[in-house]
DNA sequence: GACGGAGGTCTTTTT
DNA sequence: GACCTCCGTC
């Protein structure tokens, strides 16, 4: 490890603590990521075994940035310490000790869309479908309740949505016991109760792990706070690293107050504050700080940096959003023609994934190699998952999301009747949905047409799993894929030809990422794998980036991240700040700590632009600057207005805009 | 009873 | 634009 001589003395300090609780308040660009880095390497360093070390932050992307800067600092010559997300860490945890939850080893991860299928199942139910159930809201509404560690509570029974979500909740829950499946927030909630009942898996885990670190500590929510806490209690080598102003998952449960009341949980707490940036020119901190010192409520603090006042930060007012983005990636251009930048020291960061389209389309056509972090996921394509499902039910033949999924498809002849048929004697049977397909022969109800089609599919799955095994990952994808004919329906399920095939090689790129799985991870099996998919699957495109691809991502991805040159983009009310960030209290100031994490990911450029007009769910909307444009200090601003002096097309769409505008207005009147 | 096409509805942020 | 639901046809 390099000496801390290249620290400052409060980073210095903070790296040197010997033991007991820290509190590192870290403000954005203060060489956060660096200072625990170099911590983690010293207490390996000075004789703490790698192993019990654990570090966690909140998103895969932290979590990665800081596994690269650990490893660098101990090059190879130790065993690099654990540096994971909650949730992987809680995996870890879980597929040794789940048994004792009565639940098996081979679990199943759901996501959001698996959730939402189960939640759909249940309302089912008790006759709530279609138009009735908003799926959606009474899984956000579970998720939020199990965040905070448990039930929905139905509240005074007039809230129509909470009374649904309670109600729905204990049958969710049993569903996804019978699947031996697990949703995100059961990975939390059920490490922690295995803490919490047994306390021989808790001393274990607690003499395993001696020193806890906690990176984006204002994200932690109470059961992330909770587990932590437990694992570090009562010797309290514990260090914590935060920044109230970055805090910007409040919507998920996440409890800023953590950092406050952190020094009252642990009263021998050390407290180190800093303060000096290390990114960003004065200019960019003092817009930045400005936006954020309109928060009310807040502790009071400054960043300063004695990296020169730099370029002022621009302000680019622009027509449309495709003007928008013909701004955006004209200016990255112009940069990369005059050698002054690689295209990987740029980045656009958006509000919502949605915007990232544009961008795309004009990158694309001026041949700039882009990454787009997150948005449409590889694995969320719908050939991806059908793939992933027929995995998922080889792995565990009782995830019945994943069964459902690929039951009848391609199709074999089995279509809504017989599943429904199927699933009531399930439930009726209380036997899991593949036992009572095995008998489907004898079962009233169902063809002989649809019971073979039963039967063959069965013994498709049944064959199968015996060409997976350790080393033998993806020759068992590429033959099931082949035998149930994947590549042909995905071919087949669009008229483009192109798109076909593009669905075609999508289907062979996870085949081959099975591959490169099984030489990294020779040992792994197929859960390991598919718990990958669901916890990282964000971070398979990342390997993409290198220093000639422009980054597109959304605010909340870019947390933690710094590039030279910035592009902020959409900030036009309603979109940032987002409409919908007016309906919680706190929700605005939310939003502006998000304007602000974005601005301060700049280090030598910073442009805000904005468009008076865009189409938005197919339709043209005037759009009113950001209140955050407003906010902006008034030196050091450079304004561009694009509306002027533009090509024909462009003044077309702004006729078409002012006709629209004007159609509004009458409207109102 | 299965399947494909047409039309209506809703769009935040992440593990 | 994506997803879901409904409806007509085989």
């Amino acid at each position: 490890m390099k000496g801390v001589s290249g620290l400052n003395p409060r980073q210095k300090e903070a790296v040197l603590h010997e033991g007991g609780p820290l509190l590192i308040l870290a403000g954005a660009g203060t060489g956060k990521t660096r200072t625990i880095a170099y911590r983690i390497a010293r207490l390996v360093e000075t004789g703490s075994p790698p192993e019990s070390v654990l570090a966690v932050a909140f998103t895969n992307k932290s979590a990665g940035e800081l596994r690269d800067r650990v490893r660098a600092l101990l090059r190879k010559k130790k065993k690099a310490p654990l540096v994971t997300t909650f949730h992987s860490f809680c995996v870890r945890v879980l597929r040794q000790e789940i048994e004792r939850l009565g639940y098996k080893r081979n679990f199943t991860i759901y996501d959001t869309t698996d959730q939402l299928s189960v939640v759909k199942e249940v309302a089912r139910e008790v006759h709530v479908s279609g138009r009735d159930l908003d799926a959606k809201k009474v899984l956000w509404t579970i998720s939020r309740a199990k965040n905070d560690g448990g039930a929905p509570d139905p509240g005074d029974g007039t809230d129509e949505y909470l009374l649904l979500a309670s109600r729905l909740y204990p049958r969710y829950a049993d569903a996804l016991k019978a699947y031996n499946a697990v949703d995100f927030d059961d990975l939390l909630l059920l490490a922690l109760r295995l803490f919490n009942t047994f306390p021989d898996v808790l001393r274990r885990w607690k003499e395993r792990v001696r020193h806890i670190l906690v990176d984006e500590f204002q994200d932690t929510n109470a059961v992330q706070y909770d587990l932590v806490r437990l694992l570090a209690l009562p010797v309290g080598n514990i260090t914590v690293v935060g920044d109230d102003d970055q805090s910007i998952y409040g919507w998920r449960g996440a409890a800023p107050g953590n950092i406050h009341s952190f020094a009252a949980d642990w009263p021998r707490v050390k407290v180190i504050t800093l303060d000096q940036n290390y990114r960003s020119t004065v200019g960019i901190l003092e817009a930045a700080n400005a936006v954020i010192s309109k928060n009310a409520g807040r502790k009071p603090k400054k960043l300063w940096s004695n990296l020169g006042q730099g370029d002022p930060v621009r302000v680019v007012t622009c027509a449309t959003g495709e003007d928008e983005a013909e701004a955006v990636i004209g200016r990255i251009v112009a940069l990369l023609a005059s050698r002054k930048c690689r295209a990987g020291e740029c980045a656009v960061m958006f509000r919502t994934n949605a915007q990232s389209r544009l961008f795309e389309d004009v990158l694309r056509r001026e041949k700039i190699r882009y990454v787009v972090i997150g948005g449409m996921r590889f694995y969320d394509r719908k050939e991806v998952r059908d793939l992933i499902a027929y995995l998922s039910f080889v792995f565990n033949e009782r995830d019945e999301v994943s069964l459902l999924r690929v039951l009848n498809y391609p199709s074999r002849g089995i279509g809504r009747e017989t599943v429904h048929r199927l699933q009531q004697e399930s439930l009726s049977g209380g036997r899991p949905l593949t036992e009572v397909m095995r008998r489907a022969g004898s079962l009233e109800g169902i063809g002989s047409r649809q019971a073979r089609g039963i039967a063959d599919f069965l013994e498709l799955i049944d064959q199968a799993r015996s060409w997976f095994g350790p080393g033998r990952l993806s020759y068992g994808a590429r033959r099931l894929a082949e035998t149930v004919g994947l590549e042909d329906a995905a071919m087949r399920s669009v008229k483009d030809p192109e798109a076909g095939w593009r669905k075609a090689e999508n289907i062979r790129e996870v085949i081959t990422a099975l591959a490169t799985f099984e030489q990294q991870e020779p040992q792994a099996g197929l859960g390991e794998y598919l718990a990958g998919v669901n916890l990282a699957g964000r971070d398979e495109e990342d390997s993409d980036s290198s220093s000639e691809t422009v980054t597109l991502l959304t605010v909340h991805s870019a947390k933690g991240l710094e590039f030279p040159h910035v592009f902020l983009v959409g900030l036009e009310e309603d979109l940032f700040p987002h409409e919908r960030s007016g309906a919680d209290p706190g929700g605005m100031e939310e939003e502006r700590r998000l304007a602000y994490v974005g601005m301060t990911r700049a280090g030598r450029t910073l442009t805000l632009t904005h468009a008076v007009g865009r189409t938005r769910w197919s339709k043209d909307m005037v759009c009113t600057p950001s209140r955050f444009l407003d906010e902006l200090p008034e030196e050091g601003i450079e304004r561009e207005d694009r509306r002027d002096g533009e090509e024909e097309v462009d003044l077309i769409e702004e006729d078409r805009i002012a006709e629209e505008y004007i159609k509004r207005i009458r409207a109102r009147f």
